[in-house]
DNA sequence: CTTAGCACTCAACATACCTAAGTGCTAAGT
DNA sequence: ACTTAGCACTTAGGTATGTTGAGTGCTAAG
C-alpha cells in the first residue's frame, strides 16, 4: 500500500466529489482514473485513508466524501494552482480597466471574482493604516462648523463635519491645517494618534481647544479604531450551491452582514507561500461557517487589505484559488498605477 | 350569503394562513373565529370567494389560500394598520437616537427595521436632487490633481479627485470656488447643470478649460444622471421564509444585488392615503419577484426617497405597514432635526 | 502487496395501504 | 332565500413492506 498512490486515491476522491456532488465508491474511482489497480485495492487505501481520518463515509455502503482534514491535505499538498484560461484573464482586464474611482473599482472587483468563482466575493476596503497621509482640508462651513477631510496615498477619502467648541475664523483654520499637515504628511496613518498629539500640544493657547477637536477627529477619519468596510457581491451563489447540500443558507448570510466578523477572519488569514490562504470548513472558528470555505489573499501596496471569496467546503480549490490569486493581483496593479 | 361576512371570510382566511403557513380549511375557521354560522356555509362563501380569483386551493382536497388578488383585497379594504407596541416604539428611538452621520443613520435604519419585521429592510439614499447646495470646496493636491468637494443641505457630502488639462495655482482654484459657490449655494441640486455651465461661461478665457472640467465633475457629484445607491440588511431572514415555502431564494437574492432592479421598484411605488405602498406577488413585474411583496414609503422632507421592506407574499401585512410606516417617520424627523 | 469473490449493510426507490382533512353537492330545515 | 346536516368523493401524507443497487469489509488465494 504505497503511500504516494494513497494520496493519489484522495486527490481523485476530492475531484470527483467535488465535481460530481455525490460520495464517490472505490469502483467509479476506478474507472474515472487511470490508477492502475483493482477496486480492492482502492478499497484498501480509503479504508486507510478514512483511519487516518481524511475522507468519511456518510452510512455505512455509500461512498466517501472528503473531511475537512482531507480537502486540507488536498490544497496543501497535492493540488496544483490551476491556470486560469486567456478567457478569463482576458474578462478580468477588460472589465477592470474601465473602472474609474476607487468605489468602482472595488465594486466592479468583487462582482467579477464573484462570476468568476460562482461563489460569493468578498473586498476589504484597503486599510487606511497602512497607507500615507496625502493630503488634510478644513473647510469652515459655519463659524463653528469645519469640514475636516483626509486623503490617504490610497486614494481613499474620508470627511466629516465637526463642530468647534468655540468660533473660529478662516486664519485660524488655515494656520491650524498647515500645523497638521507639516506634522503628517506622508507620515503612515497607523502614526498619527502620537503626531496629532504633539502637533496640538505645540499649538497657540488660544487654539489649543479647537485643535484638539480637529485632532480628535482627524484620528477617528484615519479609522484606527473603527474596522473598515467591505464589498460584497455574488450572494445569489449561495442559493446554488445551498440546493445540493446541506449548508444551510441562513447563518452564512448572517456572518456576510455581521461584516464585523467576516473582516476579522480575512484579517486573520496568513497567506502561505503560493499566495493564497485558504480556510476550510470548521478552521473557521465561527459558527456559521463551519460548512463554508474561504480563499483570500492580501492585495495593494504591502498586501493588508484582503479579498476572497466564500463559498461550500465542496469547492474546487484549484480554480478558485487561481481566481482569487490572478483578480487579486490585477488589482493591485491598478491601485499602483 | 352576504357580502359583509364573505370579506370576513377572506379576513380570517389571510390572517390563519400568515400564522399557521398552511392551508386553511371551513372548519378550522368556524372553531377559530365567532363567525355564527356552520362550516358549510362558510364552505359556499369560500366557493365564492375561490369564484372571484380571491383565495384558491393547492390541490382538491386541502384548505384555501389566498391569492396575490385576495392579499390585495385584504390589504386595500379590510385591514387595518396595527399600532406597534410600545415597546416597538421605544426600541426605534432608542436605537436611532445614537446615530451620528447619514451613513450611520441609515445603516442602523434599516437594520432596525429588518429586525422589526423579520424581513429585508431596504433603503434608497435621500435623492440629491431634491437637497440643495450648501458648500463647494476645490483642494489642490498637486499642480493638476484638484479634490472637488460637494456638500449637500442634507448632510451628504460627495467628493471626487479631478485631473486638470494643464496646471492651475491656489489663486485660481480660489477664485473658481468663489464663482461656483455664488452661482449654486443655497439652489437645488437638479437646477445645477445650468448654473454651472453659465458660470463656466462667465469665466475669464484663461480659466475656462479648467473651470469646464471642474463644472462637469461637480454636476456628476450631484448624481444627476447617476441612480443612487441603496442599503440593505436582514437578507439572512429570507432563509427562513424560505424554508417554509417556495419562495425561491435566489432571483430574490440577484434582484437584491442588481440594485438598479429594486431603485427602480421602489421608485415606482405611489404610496396611498394611508401613506403606505404594497406591491404584492405578481405586481412585481420583475421576474424575481414573483413570489414575494414590497412595503415601502416615502421619507425625507418631500418623501421621495423610499425606505421598506422585502418578503414573502404570505406577510404580516398590517403589522408590517405599521413598522415600515413609524420608522419612515421618525426617520424623516431625524434628517429634518 | 494485490485481487477476486462473497456476504452484508443500507439509502433510495417503489408499492400498497390507510388515514385525516377537506371539498362539493343534495336534501331537509328555518 | 339562506343555512345546515349528511354523505360520497378526492387526495396529500404517513407507515409498513418489499426490492434494488451501490458500496463496503473480509478472507483466501495469487
Amino acid at each position: 500500500m504505497s503511500e504516494p498512490r494513497r494520496l493519489e486515491v484522495l486527490r481523485a476522491i476530492v475531484e470527483d466529489y467535488v465535481h460530481s456532488r455525490e460520495p464517490v465508491g472505490s469502483k467509479a474511482l476506478v474507472e474515472r482514473h487511470q490508477l492502475g489497480v483493482s477496486s480492492a485495492t482502492i478499497r484498501n487505501d480509503m479504508a486507510a485513508l478514512e483511519e487516518e481520518g481524511l475522507i468519511a463515509a456518510p452510512h455505512t455502503s455509500a461512498g466517501r466524501i472528503p473531511t475537512d482534514k482531507g480537502y486540507r491535505m488536498f490544497v496543501d499538498r497535492i493540488s496544483a494552482v490551476k491556470p486560469l484560461s486567456s478567457a478569463e484573464r482576458r474578462a478580468i482586464h477588460t472589465f477592470l480597466d474601465q473602472a474609474d474611482d476607487l468605489d468602482d473599482v472595488l465594486d466592479r472587483t468583487v462582482r467579477l471574482l464573484s462570476q468568476l468563482t460562482n461563489q460569493v466575493a468578498v473586498v476589504q476596503y484597503p486599510q487606511l493604516g497602512s497607507a500615507a497621509v496625502r493630503h488634510i482640508e478644513l473647510v469652515l462651513l459655519a463659524p463653528r462648523q469645519v469640514l475636516a477631510v483626509l486623503i490617504a496615498t490610497t486614494g481613499k477619502v474620508e470627511q466629516r463635519v465637526v463642530t468647534l467648541p468655540a468660533d473660529a475664523g478662516e486664519e485660524t483654520l488655515l494656520r491650524l491645517r498647515g500645523i497638521f499637515l507639516s506634522a503628517t504628511k506622508g507620515k503612515l496613518l497607523v502614526t498619527l494618534p502620537q503626531r496629532l498629539t504633539a502637533a496640538v500640544a505645540a499649538c497657540p493657547p488660544a487654539e489649543r481647544a479647537a485643535a484638539a477637536v480637529l485632532g480628535n477627529s482627524l484620528e477617528q477619519l484615519a479609522g484606527i479604531n473603527r474596522e473598515d468596510r467591505m464589498v460584497l457581491a455574488g450572494t445569489a451563489n449561495l442559493a446554488r450551491s445551498t440546493g445540493d447540500f446541506p449548508l444551510s443558507i441562513g447563518p452564512v448570510l448572517e456572518a456576510l452582514e455581521e461584516q464585523v466578523v467576516m473582516m476579522r477572519l480575512l484579517t486573520e488569514m496568513e497567506q502561505d507561500a503560493r499566495g493564497v490562504s485558504v480556510r476550510i470548513g470548521h478552521e473557521n472558528r465561527y459558527g456559521g461557517l463551519t460548512e463554508a470555505s474561504v480563499v483570500a489573499t492580501g492585495y495593494g501596496p504591502d498586501e493588508l487589505a484582503k479579498i476572497g471569496v466564500l463559498g461550500p467546503t465542496r469547492m474546487d480549490y484549484p480554480t478558485t484559488m487561481a481566481a482569487v490569486r490572478a483578480v487579486a493581483r490585477y488589482l493591485s496593479r491598478i491601485l499602483a498605477g
